[in-house]
DNA sequence: GATCCACTGTCAAAAATTTGACAATTAAGG
DNA sequence: CCTTAATTGTCAAATTTTTGACAGTGGATC
């Protein structure tokens, strides 16, 4: 069976999809159907049934949990690369985030049943694995940050991942970093206002120059620096 | 091959462990060498190389981190029935944590090379799967907690969390919890005499009685009502 | 039962963060 | 080009949390 279409680069280039074993990852690609999503749209929400599992074709979008008072939280952005939504598709509960198109977006959506047949695979089962322990780790990491580092600390460290591909991390940090100060605020879990302060600050220092629905980081070495990473 | 000794009913308590299909459970048991540490003895170090995968036999273990400035964290509280140190043995990481047995305690150490034949088996590296998704969903809500949720919520939930054995979650919960306000503070990353504003609130409205070294549960009902918790 | 250490209770000053408000700037659409 | 919506910049007051300090209490040990 010939693949319905060619393995986009910007998938591969997701550490962990790229480094899946070549017939794992074509097994991927054909049990999933493409689907399109206009900005704004919704791929699920929090309390849906599990659905599927989802790799990310073109476009991104935000992982967030919305409270009964109105606050929102933004706990990761999925790009191009990044599979996600297994966890319900192991336990069976219901969906615990809602998941939104940031810009129009493209995902391969593989169900229930064609994931389970990939699962009989022994290599692909342990793909997962790693899949599900790199989600662990990057959640150790914000569930420090937020218990134990500085704000300025944690603004530093939050470009820093969002420069790699925020739950990608891929190797290379690109230098502009498209959000608002509003939205890194909503990750952070603290105001825009207090958010804002701390950014002119990283600014005085030559760190990041901040722009209109955007951040650039002028330094990279310098943020890292700030962010205590080696 | 008969088993070394039988399982421990602690241990079976655990949701994890006790669903796990008997043969799988067994197998874990065998392949596990036994070890007893003292209280304040540590497993494993933040940096160390991976050496296994834990089951806890008897006894408890706080899962932690320290900070240069000499912060320090807990992240977990390890109990009979919980398996933990899997996502080293995945990655091939460091341990990203401090693991501390906080009373005399004895673990079940199962190495690298036993847990990779382990893993062989389809239903064994599927339960490790769904073992994953459940530290997930924990992490998730850690950091909802520590992100969107007042001080006075999360106390109520992590008591909670804490009656139910923490990272176990069992059905049951227990009346009184065995935690000094030193440690509760670490584990919500807050100071103690803020927590202790907290408890006294909570005191005052019947919820709970605080003691010296642990806490006592007055009513559930009303914790759970504090804690927004069904 | 005397002593010591760990833990709890409490206070006030200092520091940090949120709230609420409003002006200024940027980008997009008609 | 003009209008509009979104985003950023900034302030001050109110609130919350931390810091630092010290007394009191409980439990364990000798």
């Amino acid at each position: 069976m010939l693949p319905k279409f060619d393995t986009p680069p910007s998938m591969l280039a997701n550490p962990w999809f790229g480094s899946l074993p070549r017939p794992n990852r074509q097994a991927l690609l054909h049990a999933g159907e493409r689907l399109h999503l206009r900005a704004g749209e919704m791929l699920y929400r929090q309390g849906d049934v599990p659905s599927g599992f989802f790799g990310v074709v073109s476009g991104s979008f935000k992982v967030s949990t919305l409270r009964e008072d109105g606050k929102e939280g933004i706990l990761a952005v999925m790009e191009a690369g990044n599979w996600f939504g297994e966890i319900s598709l192991f336990d069976g509960l219901a969906r615990p985030h809602d998941v939104t198109a940031l810009e129009a977006a493209e995902v391969l959506v593989v169900g229930q049943a064609a994931f389970e047949r990939l699962m009989r695979s022994t290599t692909f089962a342990r793909a997962m694995s790693v899949l599900l322990s790199s989600r662990v780790r990057l959640l150790y990491g914000l569930v420090e940050d937020a218990m134990l580092r500085s704000i300025s600390t944690r603004v530093a460290r939050r470009l820093l991942a969002l420069a790699r591909g925020d739950a990608t991390l891929a190797r290379d940090a690109r230098s502009v970093v498209p959000v608002s100060q509003e939205a890194l605020a909503m990750m952070l879990g603290v105001t825009r206002q207090t958010l804002s302060r701390e950014l002119k600050a990283l600014a005085r220092d030559g760190v990041i120059a901040p722009g209109y629905g955007r951040i650039e980081i002028v330094s990279l070495a310098a943020l890292k620096a700030k962010g205590g990473v080696a």
